[in-house]
DNA sequence: TGCCAGGCCGGGT
DNA sequence: ACCCGGCATGGC
């Protein structure tokens, strides 16, 4: 089986470096972890827009917004009445514990920052992490659906395999490098849109030559 | 037209 | 400690 390593440079060649994550700011990007929970990411981008659009997306605005105000512009995101009362209780803890600050966040160290991310509500494994990686810059590996698709399509993990496990695989597999977990991720997502979703097309994947 | 998308929570076993 | 239903819009 090839390693994980080969699997990165193959789809690094592929697609070129990614760059991630798409937004203009640190707090955009954590909306947009919120926001695209098991939803299409084009909903995210319209919700985002729609934030700009009313200057609503800063800490204290939303965590001062109208909840059926706020609703409405996240829309279609959906999940919208969840994910309303995620966002603004989301902004008025990072209003209150870090004043608003991406800076001050910074100044805790990965494993304590992961810890109070997972105890807020609507903030699980993937969201806390992806906030860890895109919005902080830590080393730590964001798992999702597309991880677990590809992992598992190519042999490296079982099929009940856990977030948890597929974390650790990657982390214990790879340098601990903040660019390199950052642009692998981006890389699974990018070849899982176009390759290895639901309804794979396997055959026109560039990681098929390394099929097992 | 039904199936699916870059999860997470809360209640039940 | 797991398992499952609920949450909702929009694109194909």
């Amino acid at each position: 089986m090839a390693e994980l390593r080969e699997y990165y440079e193959t789809l690094r060649d592929h697609f070129g470096l990614q760059n991630w994550w798409p937004a203009e700011s640190p707090f955009e990007m954590m909306v947009g972890a919120i926001l695209t929970q098991n939803t299409a990411w084009t909903g995210v981008e319209k919700a985002i827009g729609n934030l700009k659009k009313h200057a609503l997306l800063d800490p204290h605005s939303i965590a001062e917004s109208d909840p059926a105000i706020l609703a409405t512009l996240i829309r279609p995101a959906g999940y919208f009445n969840q994910k309303t009362k995620r966002l603004r209780s989301f902004a008025a803890w990072f209003v209150s514990r870090f004043d608003g600050d991406v800076q001050q966040m910074k100044t805790l160290p990965l494993a304590e920052m992961r810890v109070e991310l997972l105890a807020q509500n609507g903030i699980g494994p993937e969201t806390a992490d992806s906030i860890l990686l895109y919005a902080l810059g830590h080393a730590t590996f964001v798992v999702d659906a597309y991880t677990y698709r590809v992992l598992h399509r190519h042999g490296f993990v079982a099929e009940d395999a856990t977030y948890d496990e597929m974390k650790a695989l990657l982390e214990e597999s790879l340098p601990s490098s903040e660019p390199l977990f950052n642009d692998f991720h981006a890389q699974i997502v990018t070849v899982g849109k176009h390759f290895c979703r639901t309804r794979p097309r396997c055959d026109e994947c560039p990681l098929k030559p390394l099929l097992p």
